[in-house]
DNA sequence: CTGTTAGCGCATTCAC
DNA sequence: GTGAATGCGCTAACAG
């Protein structure tokens, strides 16, 4: 910022003029076009460093029609999801010179619509869409300008590109692991049914108990996502099947219910009861006694991979349509396996 | 998106030649200036719905030297104090037409300058730079064209402006707080003492205890900012003085943990101890048995303050300088208050 | 009150 | 190889 012509930053012309060159012979040397003679351009590149030369992005922008920036449209920023797929995908432009624009709709269909606007003319090259569940949410249509990347929430409309964690087979996954673990009498707390997340992890649960022979014990406990919810169902549980002898919870916050549960009854865990969560949630499920067992949905990751479709497309890669799901990992803790 | 002409977004010559009017006159009805007929103003406004135009910002930019963009640098978008002031931020600037580019250096300072440089060369009107801690970090010098504002983490020159939590008067609630339901004998808990934050919540308790003629019973606990740790604290520590009537935590996480231990010990919370929390982290403090009384940083009103100061100084306002700390409130709850 | 003119900073024809 | 001219979309002067 220090060499600055008369406190403006440096333009263009100041830049050529310092050359001795033109603006339009500058610009040229500058963007490395091929007919520019080798100490004309070195005269220019050195004029422009001096200067401290940044191109303006508006004044190039209204020309090119590409701007270097994407949108990252959130539906609600508040609430443990939003932020691990932020993080990825700023990763994953910041490192492409791109800069993201960050918009959040609190929730409202309305401003969402005005943060649309304002991007679009903004001018953004593409744009992320992230919702707070994973239940299905409006598209925002098929007459967009540039490209869209639907995460964690997945768009309505299949025409569209998104990309969500694979839930079902989170929830396989947590059986499987507890039934490595030798339980066989498992039961399944969880929050609201009427989140997607809700339905997919308990189907996975049972096709994976199925695919054993085995049934859940008990119906599954559905409520809400809280833990107050986890040590209510626990207790109920455990009162009614005393033989339970692994519970598989929709997330971190309900298993925490639970292991105060088995405390306060007594179990051991997870020698009398093994425990998994869901969501990894690391305040929740590090700080537990024992540790949580907890399925991760690898968000980082998935904020990194839209990012990465947004960019493949704006590069005029097809990158097809449809919902994908992206893989999730088990992380293995105290709560299902004692630690030596 | 739908009523653009020829798939084009619409530009202000389009709503100037579908009202029947020049572009100036049609730019001036759009913005609001006097000098234009209400007539010809409906018109044009009108025929601006129609073709849901909306002015390229670029274009706009070139002209004004301003962007209507702010620069939201963070330290490290992990850990639970970025969002907040995240979302209050955002919040200020989309309500004034500004949009928010989003860069996280990742802890790095060789990243923090990479994008510190981004930023400029996209012309921000302003920057605000949030830290994840409550330490001084460095400045990032006084040469910059554009005001900066230091949100959470203050600056350690006092020639710039920075917001941060009051963390002092949260220690001195707290323990107000707590002789105000009858406690005298109260112990301290908190993480690393390396940390500001920890320090200065300490100091505020001591100078309310001090007002009331009262000290801590013990030594100030310090180690890890962890749930482990606040257990094995309170332990120690209830074993060494049965007196204790009160414990104030340097965070939610601890308090959980001493919540967990007089559990075990048999201590009603609140009736035998009274806990009090700091961060007011819902997924903590209302998830616990009994909820957790907790000190709130107000971050939300912290990042929108800075948000506020940030558009004061664009405007031209004086905004100062120096560290100014923003207030915090107490949210009381079961772990201080017995439910009826 | 309205329209004409000029120019923000840059990249791109097209002559020279 | 280089430079003069044109225009991206818009707003600020001024003239009518």
């Amino acid at each position: 910022m220090s060499s600055d012509v008369e406190g403006r930053t440096a333009t263009l012309s100041d830049v050529a003029r310092r050359a001795g060159v033109s603006i339009a012979t500058a610009s040229k040397a500058l963007n490395g076009r091929e007919d520019v003679a080798a100490a004309t351009r070195r005269r220019v590149e050195a004029a422009a460093t001096e200067l401290a030369f940044v191109p303006n992005p508006m004044a190039r922008g209204l020309l090119a029609g590409r701007t270097g920036t994407v949108g990252l449209l959130t539906s609600d920023l508040e609430g443990r999801f939003m932020l691990p797929i932020l993080m990825g995908a700023e990763d994953a432009f910041g490192a492409g010179q791109v800069n993201v624009f960050l918009c959040d709709a609190r929730g409202d269909a309305i401003r969402e619509q005005h943060h649309l606007k304002a991007l679009l003319s903004r001018r953004v090259d593409g744009i992320i869409v992230v919702g707070r569940q994973t239940d299905p949410r409006p598209s925002l249509g098929q007459e967009l300008p540039v490209p869209v990347v639907y995460a964690y929430a997945p768009s309505d409309d299949p025409r569209d590109l998104s990309l969500t964690p694979d839930n079902e087979a989170g929830g396989r996954m947590a059986i499987e692991h507890l039934l490595a673990c030798g339980r066989t009498r498992i039961a399944h707390i969880s929050g609201d049914p009427a989140y997607a997340a809700a339905q997919d992890r308990l189907a996975g649960a049972q096709a994976a108990l199925a695919d054993a022979g085995l049934e859940l014990v008990g119906d599954p406990m559905f409520s809400e996502w809280s833990e107050h919810w986890g040590r209510d169902a626990a207790a109920l549980l455990l009162d009614r099947h005393p033989e339970i002898d692994g519970i598989f919870c929709g997330s971190d916050q309900l298993a925490r219910g639970v292991l105060d549960t088995a405390r306060d009854l007594g179990r051991r865990v997870p020698d009398d009861l093994a425990v998994v969560g869901y969501d990894n949630w690391e305040v929740l499920s590090t700080g537990s006694r024992p540790e949580l067992t907890s399925v991760d949905a690898n968000l980082q990751q998935l904020g990194r991979l839209a990012a990465q479709r947004v960019f493949d497309a704006i590069d005029g890669v097809d990158t097809g349509s449809g919902v994908s799901h992206v893989p999730v990992r088990l992380v293995i803790r105290g709560s299902t396996i004692a630690r030596r």
